[in-house]
This record gives structure tokens, C-alpha cells and sequence, in this order.
DNA sequence: TGATTCGGTAAAGTTTCTATACCGTCACCG
DNA sequence: CGGTGACGGTATAGAAACTTTACCGAATCA
């Protein structure tokens, strides 16, 4: 039933997903929505427009008094799969100021609101550096502000992945002064230098490769409708939910969900959560995880 | 000195913006990068790499050896200028699951790590029935799952705008029941009805419009170095940074800023950043702002 | 009523793109 | 050392896409 779709140039799918994309979001498309976002003509945009009425006649009806095609009762797309969390990545990215909203499709963008992200954001050529190094298996000299040494240094680090910890980006890196691996926070880094050959192997960072499973419920301080509430937020089935980490990853994850604190620091209602296996993961935690 | 490059057409300029990206981040771009990331044919992908060359000869220059094109060491961006965050956001969506590499320009993905979203994905219907109501400006019936209530319960709602709590989405909405402003987390909203008539105005919610403005600092526990190491991570200022809020989001922003709990509740180095204008921040949150 | 703004169509001409064919260079490998 | 493959390049013919221009109809609004 796909025939003939996957043969067309790529511009004409992107402007067939555009309609389509507009017809389930925004529930109608125009010839001019069309000639605004890919600069064609009006005549082409018609073109396009009963192109994809050829493709997909249930899906769009011309509605004269909307001066629109509108989407059809029996709408099922062709093109893309209606994804939410997409949608809301695009809202985020444009209420962060990453993108535009006329690079986004969305035609019309409702009032938004977001917690701010307070980071400060990374210089490009020293992540193209470090992305380089990772790629090629170099190591690579850094200018680095360390938390522990008042000035900035130049050090030797051999990154093998990029990490991000929920606020701030990090190169896991070996480091070459004391022969461990650890994570060098990007916007830290301010100059990048020298690479050479690698100094280590990527998979000798166990803490990298190796997972924790945390386990997590509602907090038992909760009413029962509230824990049934909160394990519907976070798709919990059987009263839990088990989420793998890195165990390069498990401090900060368990500081970005809140579980790094006494429980008693907040009231059963603003910490939500509990951890099931602390036991365990504490038994991981010896080794306090975090960027230098 | 941009002639002509504006009025190119749409697909051959997301072409030319590809061979810049490639330049930038990887370093080198192929006639078959192109040819894969757009389905053209080899000539054209010829044909577009000497139309860039045309346009900045000293971008680019062919390596025979490497038997791609490679950056030129004057390499100036023409199409595009290069964003270190807008890289990391494509690395997270596509860490997310979000995205597909394909759908990046990221030749070469690095490894990847990032603390676990753990929140339920929202449903797409719901969240274009929402979206369509702060557009049209309706009230829409939703079925609720509270967390004051064991069942779900059908209500209406006028909602006026869509919020990030950091973890959840939220339709910002007139609530019709109690007359007042509160936040519907979108996966809790199970289905939607009927749709009426506005009931209420956005621009009553004074504390959606009005801000706060947190003043930030690194923790005073901290040694002078680390404490202008943390300054440096958050592009603070003479000490202190300012992040301005909305009041409704104040609550979420303080939770995720780690700034809810007692100022000893964590160690200053795992604390980091301290909220030195508390007292007026408080006297803004004796109104528990909590989604419903 | 007339202007505007949607929609549509058609024809001619330009640009883009494919398909095909053929050539050159470099690196690798038997 | 020569063959092979994977890059690069070119040229041509023909198809497809696209623009420009022109003109039409229906609905809405002042």
C-alpha cells in the first residue's frame, strides 16, 4: 500500500510530511503554510497539496469557509507518526532559544513556560575537539578549571564518550595525571591544545560500562490514590519501576531525581518518589562520583 | 558578499547547510554523505559539492588521500553558525530516543551516557486536544487522574498555556471547578471530551505572567577556587547570577535547582549553589504551588 | 458591490536531478 | 607489479520539478 511513496525526491517528502505534520498538530494546512516554510511557489505548494490528496484522500478535505484543507474524521498518517515527546522536545528547544520557531514546524506556538536551564553553554569548537578525540582515539590537552585547584591547567585527558548528568555536559575521559577515568565538565574545558595518540582503551572504564538498576516507588508516606497517581507519572507497574543508569551516572541521577537527600529533607508530597534497593546502590556509592 | 546564496531553493540549500555542518563537526564531507542523507544521485552530490566550493573556496579543499573534502584551515561558515548546544540537544533526543541518528546530521555519534528521563511519555492526542484549546481559546473536558482523588474524575479546564517542570509537562490552566490557576500534568490527563467557549482569560494568571528573580551563588562552604569554578559553570557574575522565574514554575525551579531542601541537607560540594535572596523568594511561596 | 483571500488551472520556460557512461588517482592486496 | 575498489571527476540526454505568468471561481468582509 506504500507503493511509489518511498521513490520521491526528498525535498517533496519533507513537504509531504509538512502537511501532514500540520494536518494531526494544528488540524489544517494552507497552499501559503506550504510557501512560507520551504519557499516554493503557490502553484507548486497546490501541486504538493493534491499530491498528497492522491496519496492519502481520506485524510484531508478542502473546507471552503476555512479557506484550509482540514483534516479528515479518518485521519492516519503516512508520513511520520505523531510523537508527543517530539512536539515537546521541539517546545523546549525553542523556549531554551536552541531553535527557532520557524525552523520548528509548528505553525502556531502556544504560551510556554519552562524552569530555566542556568547553564552556561558550551563552546563548539572545544566539544568538536573533544567529539574528534572520541572518535579518532586520541588523547587530547586540555586547559582545564578543576573544582579542586584555584587556576586553570593544562592536562592531558583520552575521552571516549560524551555524558550529560542533567544539567551539565561532560567528556568521560582517562585521565593521564593519575591513570583513572573520570568526568571533565565541557564548559570547564576553555582551550583546547595538543592531541596525540591514545593513552587508553574506552573499555576499561568499568564504571562507564557497567549499569545500576535503581528500583523506585511512590513514597509510602503517600495516600494510596496519591502512590497510585504518582506510579501512573512514571509508568510504574506493580507499585515500581526499574531504571538502568551508568554507574559513571548513578550520583548525579540520583541527585537529579531527588533521592540523594535524607528521605526526611522533603514531605512525603514534594519528594514523590523513594529508592527500593538503597541498600544496594549504596554499596556502589562508596567511591564518590563526581566531575573534577 | 551573500549574492545569490538567498535565493537558491530549499533542498539544495539544506544541502550546502549539510556540507557545512560535516565540515565543522566531523571535519571532512563525501559525496556518499550526501548522497545518503538525501537519496540524490551521485552527480548532483557532485555538482552541490562544487556549487559550496564556488560559494567559499576556502572552506573547503579536496584531500586525495583522505578521498573526501576536507575543512579548510580559514573555514568560515556561510550557511550556518556552528551551536555547541543545539548539538548536545540533538544528542540527547537522540540518547532519549527521540530521535534517530539518521535524522541528526551527526556522522559519527559519540558514546553516549545521560541520566535516565524516567518520566511516562504523553499521549498525542491529548496533547493536540490541549494545545488546540490554548489556541482556540476553549475550555476542554478532560478526564483527570488527581492526585487528591483514588479515581479519575472528568473536569473542566481552560487552559492557557504549556509548562516544563524540568521532569513534567504541564497545561497551565484555569481549573473550572475552583475558579483558580493550577497546573494539569499532561500524562495525567487520561482522555478529552467536549470542548465549549472560553471561561476564563490567560492573562488573569498573575502568577504565570508575573517573575521572580532568583539570585544564585556559589555555596559559601566552598573553598575560593572552587567557589569561582562553580561561578564559571553557571556564568555567574561578580559571585552571583540571576535567574528569573515564572512564579508558577518557582516551586519546580527551586526542587530542580536542588535549593528546596534545608541548606545542610547536602554537603556545600555536592550542593554547589546557594539562593541568596531567600527571604524574598519565601515570602512568594507561602501559596504551595503544586501540580493537581 | 467591490476588494481580498483563499482555492483552482494551464502553458512556457528554466532549473534541478537522474541515469548512464566513461575517465583519473590513490591505497590496498595477492 | 598489476588488478581492484573506492573515491574523485566529467558529459550527455531526458525526465521531473519548479517558477513565472495569467486567468478563473467561491467565500468573506467592509
Amino acid at each position: 500500500m506504500d507503493e511509489g511513496r518511498t521513490n520521491l525526491r526528498w525535498g517533496i517528502k519533507r513537504r509531504l510530511e509538512f502537511i501532514e505534520f500540520r494536518l494531526f498538530w494544528e488540524g489544517h494546512v494552507n497552499r501559503s503554510d506550504i510557501v512560507n516554510a520551504f519557499g516554493v511557489s503557490i502553484p507548486q505548494a497546490s501541486t504538493d497539496l493534491n499530491r498528497y490528496l492522491d496519496i492519502a484522500p481520506a485524510n484531508m478535505a478542502y473546507d471552503k469557509s476555512a479557506k484550509a484543507y482540514v483534516r479528515g474524521p479518518d485521519f492516519s498518517p503516512r508520513f511520520l507518526s505523531p510523537d508527543a515527546d517530539r512536539y515537546l522536545a521541539q517546545l523546549r528547544s525553542v523556549s531554551d532559544g536552541i531553535l527557532d520557531q520557524g525552523e520548528t514546524w509548528i505553525g502556531q506556538l502556544p504560551g510556554l513556560g519552562a524552569t530555566p536551564a542556568l547553564v552556561r553553554s558550551v563552546n563548539p569548537k572545544v566539544l568538536r575537539a573533544v567529539i574528534a578525540a572520541i572518535r579518532r582515539g586520541e588523547a587530547l590537552e586540555i586547559l582545564y578549571q578543576s573544582m579542586s585547584q584555584p587556576e586553570p591547567r593544562w592536562r592531558w585527558i583520552a575521552p571516549h564518550a560524551i555524558g550529560f548528568d542533567g544539567f551539565r555536559w561532560h567528556a568521560r575521559a582517562h585521565s593521564e595525571g593519575d591513570d583513572t577515568f573520570k568526568d571533565f565538565v565541557l564548559s570547564r574545558i576553555l582551550e583546547t591544545r595538543a592531541i596525540r595518540p591514545a593513552t587508553a582503551d574506552g573499555n576499561a572504564d568499568l564504571d562507564w560500562i557497567e549499569d545500576v538498576v535503581l528500583e523506585i516507588a511512590p513514597h509510602p508516606g503517600l495516600s494510596p490514590s496519591q502512590q497510585r497517581t504518582i506510579a501512573l507519572d512514571y509508568g510504574m507497574t506493580e507499585g515500581k519501576s526499574k531504571v538502568r543508569v551508568r554507574r559513571a551516572l548513578l550520583y548525579y541521577a540520583l541527585k537529579r531525581l531527588g533521592l540523594d537527600t535524607a528521605p526526611d529533607a522533603r514531605r512525603p508530597q514534594d519528594q514523590h518518589i523513594v529508592l527500593i534497593n538503597r541498600d544496594e546502590v549504596d554499596s556502589l556509592t562508596h567511591k564518590r562520583e563526581e566531575s573534577v
